[in-house]
RNA sequence: GGGGGCGUAGCUCAGUUGGUUAGAGCGCCGGCCUGUCACGCCGGAGGCCGCGGGUUCGAGUCCCGUCGCUCCCGCCA
């Protein structure tokens, strides 16, 4: 039988020669012996180096002296297609940061691999269930022409004779989409942000996963959609992934149950207070990281769940856009998602009556002449609606039980990272 | 942007109150080895101690500056 993969090691004694093979599926032991003289195959052998990528020829034959899976490949005939050079520039245990300078070698190793086939499942997943609920695929344009709600943290980019933004989030061309009469919308796509955040869980470039949905009574109907649509993506990970991630990383893949716990970020913060937490933040203060650690370890305790969903933001931590309880207008319909301690997901209803959309655009001191476009969304009858986005690294990460959300990107970028 | 930590061999690290030729493991190179499987044994090469300045008879070690990395906070997904 033919193979092609990598060395990963050379054993070259005096009468035998073990070369062990790694693929895309795993690893093999290649068996050759050693006359007196050395064969010229032998000789090849001798020479090889760790990591060069090969093609072989040889014969499987079973033998129980043979410590990985009782069988080997007894060689005829091999071809080094790229040798690689001696000394690799990095191993397993290398820095985080210079691994990513050879992120291609660290990605060769089964466990860095695993990252990438969950991912590719997660996504999946996903899309069974849009498709299973109706919604569509949306792709929009990550050149804008105006800042669309800070400002502060966009990319700046030359475009022909004026300056075009890098998009930092797909909102307003989701909340397009409701005007338009598409009803549930996702989009899997890169946002930029040109904050200098030097962090584990912070990157200029990521993944976002976003969801809009029209027709909903309240911001409750897109949770009630993003716990049954998480809960089908982790029982899908779970199922193929489980033993793989236990083996591999250590952590169980838990499908939660539902519905997922819910606090209003008000009764969060008195949680906290019960529970001796220090530095508590005020009532018009979002929760900081050490406190949404704490949230997520008091109602894992509380209620055996890894998930909650913290709602009704004060206006002067969230968006203009979002919608505010009418008897409460210091208060927002919107959410966000705790998971194992971190923020994955921030969603809302948003506010599709144009007057009040403007007055609370005043409020928030938002100049509403560049986003004139948004705001002609909502002039010719905007359905009621709402979404969120989600952080895909960021679960990944949890999932996995990484310590950074580089590890789980295939090419990070940061605030000093161009490259690769 | 604010704060903490770390930069010593290809990789991971040790290096005492400042003291003479800066060490280890792994890797690499050479030799030996009847089936290895983290192979084993013997030998060898490999260092602008991040960079610049200062203190000192003497600096990997102390001081100042600088660059890089990293974590936390802020910002957020």
């Amino acid at each position: 039988m033919r193979l092609r993969g990598w060395v990963n090691a050379v054993r070259d004694q005096k009468r035998m020669q073990f070369l062990i093979l790694r693929d895309e599926t795993g690893l093999a032991q290649v068996v050759l012996e050693k006359p007196d003289p050395p064969s010229e195959l032998n000789e090849r052998i001798s020479v090889l180096t760790d990591e060069s990528a090969v093609t072989l020829a040889g014969e499987v034959v079973a033998d129980e002296r043979v410590r990985l899976g009782g069988v080997e490949i007894r060689l005829h005939a091999l071809e080094v297609d790229s040798p690689a050079e001696p000394e690799l520039p990095v191993t397993p245990e290398s820095a985080l940061d210079k691994r990513i300078d050879w992120r291609y070698l660290d990605l060769r190793r089964p466990d860095r691999r695993l990252i990438f086939e969950v991912q590719t499942t997660v996504e999946h997943a996903m899309r069974e269930h849009w498709r299973a609920e109706g919604f569509f695929e949306l792709h929009t344009p990550k050149f804008m022409g105006s800042a669309s709600e800070s400002g502060a943290e966009l990319f700046k980019v030359e475009y022909f004779e004026r300056t075009a933004y890098l998009a930092q989030s797909p909102q307003f061309y989701k909340q397009m989409a409701m005007a338009a009469g598409f009803g549930k919308v996702f989009e899997i796509g890169p946002v930029f942000r040109a904050n200098p955040s030097f962090t584990s869980r912070h990157d200029t470039e990521f993944t976002s996963v976003d969801v809009e949905i029209s027709w909903i009574d309240s911001h409750e109907d897109v949770m009630a959609f993003e716990e049954a649509w998480l809960a089908h993506v982790f029982g899908v990970v779970a199922a193929e992934h489980g033993d793989a991630i236990r083996e591999t990383f250590g952590v169980e893949v838990v499908v939660p149950s539902l519905p997922f716990p819910r606090l209003t970020i008000e009764q969060a913060k008195a949680l906290l207070r019960e529970h001796g937490h220090e530095h508590v933040p005020g009532p018009d203060d979002d929760l900081d990281p050490p406190s949404e650690r704490a949230l997520c370890a008091i109602v894992a305790e509380q209620r055996g769940h890894e998930f909650v969903f913290v709602t009704d933001y004060p206006t002067a931590v969230r968006p203009f856009y979002h919608m505010r309880y009418p008897e409460r207008p210091g208060l927002t319909k919107s959410f966000d998602l705790l998971w194992r301690g971190i923020e994955i997901t921030t969603g809302a209803q948003r506010e599709h009556r144009l007057p009040v959309l403007l007055e609370q655009a005043r409020d928030k001191r938002v100049e509403t002449e560049p986003i004139q476009y948004y705001l002609d969304f909502f002039r010719y009858g905007a359905p009621p609606h709402g979404g969120f986005g989600f952080g895909l690294t960021r679960l990944l990460m949890q999932m996995l039980g990484q310590d950074n959300v580089r590890e789980v990107t295939f090419l990070y970028r940061g605030p000093n990272r161009l490259e690769p």
